[in-house]
DNA sequence: TACTTGCCGGGAAACGCTTTCTAAAATCCG
DNA sequence: CGGATTTTAGAAAGCGTTTCCCGGCAAGTA
């Protein structure tokens, strides 16, 4: 609640109005707003001469002022955890595509994992008056949910939320993918199967856990406590990730990842040691990142769908903003996830003929060269 | 200008307003207005009094209304070109911070190299009242900038922009980075290096070829015309380039890229070669986006500080806007740039014993594995 | 004590728009 | 052709703030 008026001296030269515009085409304001908004009570012939007069005048509507009377601001606030992250930046993309096709404005905030940072990001769109936010952070203090739940409007939130009207959750299905990355990865002959987390804070880094632990267990493959290792969902929590596991003993022969950008972390690591990917190791993403295809091996990876996740929460906001939204009773959304094969991925050593081990992945170095 | 009611219902439940605080604290909506814009004129008791209301009721000042009086918005406008390439996150992640810290939002746009889009963006910004607009797209058509800048309200632009009283402009030095990127080749040895541009719509692709001709040509070296490919700044562009590179009977030992993501195409294409990186070929990219550390190898690159252009850009706002800012009357701002030197960039193969040749870089795939 | 000065707080106007209410004009019908 | 009904456009009341202006009160001066 900052003073406003700091350095700021008086107003600048007013912007052309509604009055102008209405002494112009010699009408009331009435009829000008009227015509604006395409009310259809207005003569079609004035409204012509009106609109004449607001491309003469170079009109524009204040839109503050607009959302004073009308107590909608057409604005939706989506909050993400990093937005350099490139996940967020295609997510933001496709949210904001879709927010301006249907008329709405958006104000981004990044939380850098900060809880203050996300309550102040949310404090200050809500004096904005945004319509509804998003809040896109893959996990999220609880009390601070809880919080922000008790204020009736619209909120969208990952995987889980209270459950409240105004409360809309988009679920999504990490166990289907991860299954599916770990049953390819058990098929090419991987018994050795280790799993980087992410920060266990997030709920979403605590599911993607359970998923790859359930989908081991139901092949039979057991999981040292080892082999389990937190991460931090960052290139550099990665390394450090992937560095724990080369100093085991008993080394893993695939390394599945919670998100794409540990991934590239591990890539990095493994380019730093003697071992080969994918032919000494196989790693495996999440998300799908449009980076992921472009790594060096290209990356085999969960694909998270943004186009989906940012669909459904652009859908599920309106839902919660537009009383008589069709949609407006539906609670729940459902994001899909399925396996991406790239060439991250391969046999182990040793375990087929030399032949077909080469066709299985590109090899990152070959002995031609 | 679309019908802003569509199927907008009436209006939500009203929100606690200052009249709210001033009942509770029994004094007028004024004196609530003065406490909150901590104006010393009121009694210390008082504003005791009305901040313990605002506590009780739950206050938050709609910024709508503050907005629609004050004739300021304290929302600033940033417009990119593309969100999903990694350099612009950053840029946005450092704007925002800035603009937090001096109490301003930010609105986002992505104009995805589309001038329509772009024009829409700023039209959007200016109903939205924004304060200023930093146009950080490196590269506009000329006549939108003309038009924009006719507009009387603070707008930053990157390299160039007209020369009008509201208008700031970062000049970016590329040609000290590229200069020094070209002397470290040739001081490896390199001497047939290519360059592969951006889009030469963009203003600022045509100023780093130029820096780069230029100081090949400082150095006596020639550079044939199929050795300049045009890109498009990202990896997919960088593909294409590459391979048309490596469809030459003369093949150049080194690369230059005008962006990162440039070079981490040429990367991959040239991992779907025999070639290796950098002992047959170096490659050097533009910005230093946080990725480029994590590159197989780690990227050799010029960097483009994006948190001095983001300081640069929020400061020139802020001197545009507040009338009595320090640097009002300052215009331009200098960006540096300089080499950063990694693995991507070493001794092209064969002017030197397989020792030093080692010693180097570390080269991708050893024969010791 | 009477008069001026200075300070502080309240009333009210203004910001640019939407929307309700009202009145005038146009249309209809018998 | 006159009264009833329907359009249609203008006047005005807000929306939630800031800020100008003015009145009241306390302090200072003669």
């Amino acid at each position: 609640m900052s003073d406003i008026r700091k350095n700021l001296p008086n107003r600048r030269h007013a912007a052309v109005s509604i009055r102008d515009v209405a002494s112009r085409a010699g009408v009331s304001i009435a009829t000008v707003s009227r015509a604006v908004n395409h009310i259809p009570s207005v003569d079609p012939e004035l409204a012509k001469r009106v609109w004449k007069a607001i491309d003469e005048v170079g009109y524009l509507p204040n839109t503050q002022a607009r959302a004073l009377v009308s107590g909608r601001s057409r604005m939706l606030g989506l909050i993400v955890s990093e937005i350099t992250n490139p996940f967020f930046p295609e997510l933001v993309q496709e949210f904001e595509n879709l927010a301006v096709e249907q008329g709405y404005e958006v104000l981004i905030g990044s939380t850098n994992y900060e809880p203050d940072r996300t309550e102040s990001l949310i404090r200050r769109m809500l004096q904005r008056n945004v319509d509804g936010v998003a809040v896109m952070t893959f996990g999220i203090e609880e009390d601070l949910v809880q919080k922000l739940g008790e204020r009736e409007f619209p909120l969208v939130f990952v995987d889980a939320g209270p459950d409240l009207p105004n409360i809309r959750v988009l679920k999504v299905d990490y166990a289907e993918g991860i299954r599916q990355a770990v049953q390819h990865l058990a098929a090419l002959g991987h018994r050795r199967i280790a799993f980087i987390s992410g920060p266990l804070r997030l709920r979403s880094a605590v599911a993607r856990r359970a998923a790859f632990l359930k989908s081991m267990a139901e092949l039979g493959l057991t999981v040292p406590a080892e082999h389990i290792v937190e991460g931090s969902h960052t290139m550099e929590g990665g390394i450090v990730a992937m560095e724990h596991l080369t100093a085991l003993a008993e080394l893993p022969t695939a390394v599945m990842c919670s998100n794409d950008m540990t991934a590239i972390g591990v890539l990095h690591a493994l380019y730093r040691t003697t071992y080969n990917v994918p032919q000494d190791i196989s790693v495996v993403g999440f998300d799908d990142i449009h980076l992921a295809q472009f790594m060096l091996p290209p990356l085999t990876t969960v694909q998270m769908s943004c186009k989906d996740l940012a669909a459904a929460a652009v859908e599920a906001l309106r839902a919660g903003i537009e009383l008589d939204h069709p949609k407006a009773a539906k609670t729940e959304w459902y994001i899909p996830t399925k396996l991406v094969v790239r060439q991250s991925s391969a046999f182990p050593r040793g375990t087929l003929p030399a032949l077909v081990e080469n066709a299985a992945g590109k090899h990152f170095s070959s002995s031609a060269k």
